[in-house]
DNA sequence: CTGAAAGCGCTTACAG
DNA sequence: CTGAAAGCGCTTACAG
């Protein structure tokens, strides 16, 4: 069982400084190439890696990106951690994961751990009422990248994608396809995501002189309760053609509710969803959902994060990127798709 | 902009050694009971928490734990991920993510990697030939929980799921329901778990006195690629009335590929999952699946990696854990059930 | 009960 | 081009 090796011992095995070493591990000016090549061959050799945490106690850098985002068995988050992680490691970095539960407290407990942990960077999905910490973050030039949604009061990078562009054209296409009576099944939320999308569905069904039927859902509630909401709103609301849906486990309870009222997705119910999921495709009928660019997300999120990490003083102004959405059209929200139950079934 | 305050601040504002305030931190004897009350209340005050690098250097614990399966972004895995982060947090532990891919050398490095970071323990789903690494670990003490499938030349904690039990009843099952030619299709793959699904087929099959139909599938292959090996599997074999599927994602390109060749599912041909997955509630017809216990899975993983870690020198031995798993019966595994399309479609 | 001091493994001025 | 030394913030023998 070989002790991990210190810069020390090297040094003393090679007749060396632990200053030279530590330049050559370093890439520093200032050691002659012979010295270079000795140090680099022994390293090799023995297999010598620095300790992190000393790394980490000298300067300050941990080497580490913290990530919290609402709850990471979410396919959403899930997706983007899994490309976030797979660059970050190959860029050098490790992501520390937390689960906000899009609780506040919980939230600004994870900012407090991280800090402990000299976290380099924040890439978050925030909760409301985190501002103040996030502030101290900034203040200490500690990069905070947000992502999914933001904080308003904040001035700092944010990755978001287009949700009200992206809900108001959806919406219109299920009024051009004939629905008349669209409700929107949303969460009782005060995050400006979910009020986008709101707003978009607001707009879209006045411009065409409908009427607005919104039920909203508080978060944290147990699928069972979801759906027995959902039919209960669907049984006083007789008039519903066609439902949007904030979020796609919204959309699952809805569809299990649907299911159980016996209404034909489709013809007798429209339904949209925003944000995709690969079981829309392969549910019958197919659903309606409205796509985020999830490689794209991933990509911004990190490349932003990396940038900030290698400015040296140079404060770039915060960026704002917002990302298209794409609607993809499936069964769910043709009017004129005609179920005999067995086409439906088996065929996509 | 207040700077981070050290224990030696600290001790400087009280007019204490830093001493003093290092015990009443860990709880250690030997601080007069005012003292204590006096450094707790200043603490409190100034928000004081300690630098865990420093701790860790010191130390040479993290309060860190490792992390590793195949993919975060597997709804199995990122649900157990999501229980553990959470169990660990209220533990004072954080944790480290890394996706293996199930790749040799990429989780090599990551174990290299969580190394330097001293990372306290180690949950790994492990992919083969990663033995000679996982020894080091052991013999440096460091505690290594392996879960859903283990390294049969390696000694420590196991929490598996009984993974040839709960295939060879569903088979039994499935040839109780009346279907004739089973087929199985599954990874091209060595690991344990695979072996035990398909090991469990084959003897329910040949206990029968049927014959063996399998298709292995490689890792990594591409959705769309999965889908056509899968049509020409059952073109080529029209005798198939039944496929028992050994993970979940390789059933959703199954679905697909039947429901391309317009088969009628639990009729024409009888669907059985390993692990189960929301969607196959929602799907129509629903889908029969294998159930993981993903709470109890997950409760063991943390509950043993924090008994080894606060294990003094005691050295216990090593656990291994077989859990059962639930066989959730549903529409695509019963012959009897007559598909009225519409009828299939709109109830559950 | 309390304090001065060493040391964990690094990095980086500073002096030669 | 190279080396001796300070210091990051802790914990913990050791001496009083």
């Amino acid at each position: 069982m070989k002790k991990k090796l210190s810069i020390g011992d090297i040094a003393k095995q090679l007749h060396l400084s632990t200053t030279a070493v530590s330049f050559v591990l370093n890439g520093k000016p200032g050691v002659s190439s012979e010295t270079k090549k000795m140090v680099l061959q022994y390293i090799e050799k023995v297999g010598y890696t620095p300790n992190r945490m000393a790394q980490g106690l000298r300067t300050g850098k941990s080497n580490t990106i913290g990530m919290m985002v609402e709850d990471i068995s979410d396919p959403f988050f899930s997706s983007i951690a899994r490309i976030i992680e797979e660059s970050a490691y190959r860029h050098g970095y490790r992501i520390i994961f937390g689960s906000t539960e899009n609780d506040t407290i919980k939230t600004i407990d994870l900012i407090q751990l991280f800090r402990n942990h000299q976290v380099d960077g924040y890439i978050i999905a925030p909760p409301p009422g985190i501002e103040n910490e996030v502030e101290k973050l900034i203040n200490d030039k500690l990069p905070v990248v947000f992502f999914d949604r933001t904080l308003s009061t904040i001035e700092t990078d944010n990755i978001l994608v287009d949700n009200f562009a992206g809900s108001y054209q959806s919406v219109l296409q299920l009024i051009k396809n004939g629905y008349k009576n669209i409700a929107m099944v949303t969460l009782s939320s005060e995050q400006n995501q979910m009020k986008d999308r709101l707003n978009a569905y607001r707009q879209a069904v006045e411009e065409n002189g409908m009427s607005l039927l919104v039920r909203k859902i508080t978060y944290h509630e147990d699928a069972e309760k979801s759906i027995k909401l959902i039919q209960s709103f669907l049984k006083a609301n007789k008039e519903i053609d066609a439902i949007f849906f904030s979020t796609n486990y919204l959309a699952f309870s809805g569809i299990q509710a649907i299911k159980r009222m016996k209404l034909e997705i489709g013809k007798e119910i429209g339904i949209l969803v925003f944000d995709d999921n690969l079981m829309f495709q392969l549910i019958s009928p197919t659903i309606t959902a409205i796509a985020q660019p999830i490689q794209e997300i991933s990509d911004r999120i990190i490349l932003t994060m990396l940038d900030r990490l290698s400015e040296s003083e140079t404060e770039l102004e915060t960026k704002n990127i917002l990302l298209r959405t794409t609607l993809m059209e499936r069964q769910s929200t043709s009017k004129k798709y005609i179920t005999s139950a067995h086409f439906v079934s088996f065929t996509t």
